[in-house]
DNA sequence: GTTAGCATGTAAGGAGTTACATGATTTT
DNA sequence: AAAATCATGTAACTCCTTACATGCTAAC
């Protein structure tokens, strides 16, 4: 019965579990503070995805992990902490190494990215590269819409292809420099580069 | 039996009948020019949507309207042509007329911007706001979170945050800007700012 | 001792995708 | 006459949300 629970929420859920084991109530708020701006998980999808994740043996409930946690009471009905099995851990690995078409797209981009201290420096690269291209992609496609049918948009219409267009650009940008630094220096961790304050005026 | 059907997909229909009738292949391809970057439909969604939209007795098939269309032997089984109803009207202009919190979150916002132009300019005025308030709350989140967890993130989490924050951003700055714009020329358009050419090096 | 926040869950359903199935029209 | 593209549709399924239901624990 293995469901092969493909989706960002699992792969999320495991990634935060590899840190350090948690219980539902806590890993939904690392699980959005993580992601921020790019996705917001309720319960109500949460712990269906836990039990699968028991379900599927990735994940187990009990083994009291953390150092100062409080030990005894916490017996009857209180928190669940889950926890990585080793096959878990293995699969995880396996999601991680996954660098097609499904950490491409907005939603697993994210996810992977947002692990990719634990990713492959080669790994890191094709997901980078294939992002790019991805987007690449689409903002041809967008250029091509707005020569096109210019003119015959009203002004509003053609504000908004044109800011889409804007930011589509903005993050090939980002991406390109992210490529780089990968290839400079495929060791090192992230990309620190040299930042101007934003001006918020 | 009105299904009160809500969604982003239903408005983008009645407002693209709006200015002409059409059929759904065509349709889709439009939908989908005019969201850009935002959102693609597929036909699994839109044919069954028509369905209801015609149910709900806002458009109807039939009425060869466009000037040069061929006239006969499109009878069997050819291209379907929708238009809006009196019906249809109406309610889409209670649509555009909406300016709750459908129309700030990230699906909302861009439909109803994209029908700015049949949109009255103080409702205008109140979805800009409305989404830009909805942007500031996010962002506030995210510059909290980013401050409490700082040290603790590795680089890569940390540059995913850091560069989710700035897109929320600029996007606040955008909206500042088209906010501007319409105080200062209710009547007018749009906002064809003074634009620098992006630096594609 | 009661409010507020922590913590876990479930049932119903909305919204859309994928994959499939079919046929007409145009192009080569 | 084959291939491509236009055109319409449906069934099954995925993924997630909303709204509800429940109880524990800390603070005031």
């Amino acid at each position: 019965m293995v469901r092969s629970g493909n989706g960002v929420l699992e792969l999320a859920v495991l990634g935060l579990l590899h840190d350090s084991p948690m219980h539902g109530y806590e890993l939904r708020k690392r699980l959005n503070a993580l992601l921020g701006t790019l996705r917001a998980f309720s319960y109500g999808s949460l712990y269906p995805a836990l039990k699968n994740l028991v379900a599927d043996g990735w994940i187990c409930e009990g083994g009291a992990a953390a150092v100062g946690e409080t030990p005894a009471l916490t017996g009857r009905r209180g928190k669940i902490v889950y926890k990585l099995t080793a096959d878990g851990k293995e699969h995880l690995q396996e999601m991680l190494a996954e660098a097609g078409p499904s950490a491409w797209d907005d939603d697993g981009f994210g996810v992977h990215f947002a692990f990719f201290a634990k990713t492959d420096a080669d790994v890191r690269l094709r997901i980078l590269e294939g992002r790019r291209s991805r987007l690449e992609e689409r903002r041809d496609g967008v250029r091509g819409a707005l020569a096109r049918t210019r003119e015959r948009l009203d002004a509003y219409t053609l504000e908004l292809q044109r800011h889409g267009l804007e930011s589509v650009e903005r993050e090939v940008r980002w991406l390109n420099e992210l490529i780089a630094t990968e290839r400079s220096a495929p060791d090192r961790p992230a990309t620190p580069r040299p930042r101007r304050t934003p001006d918020n005026h």
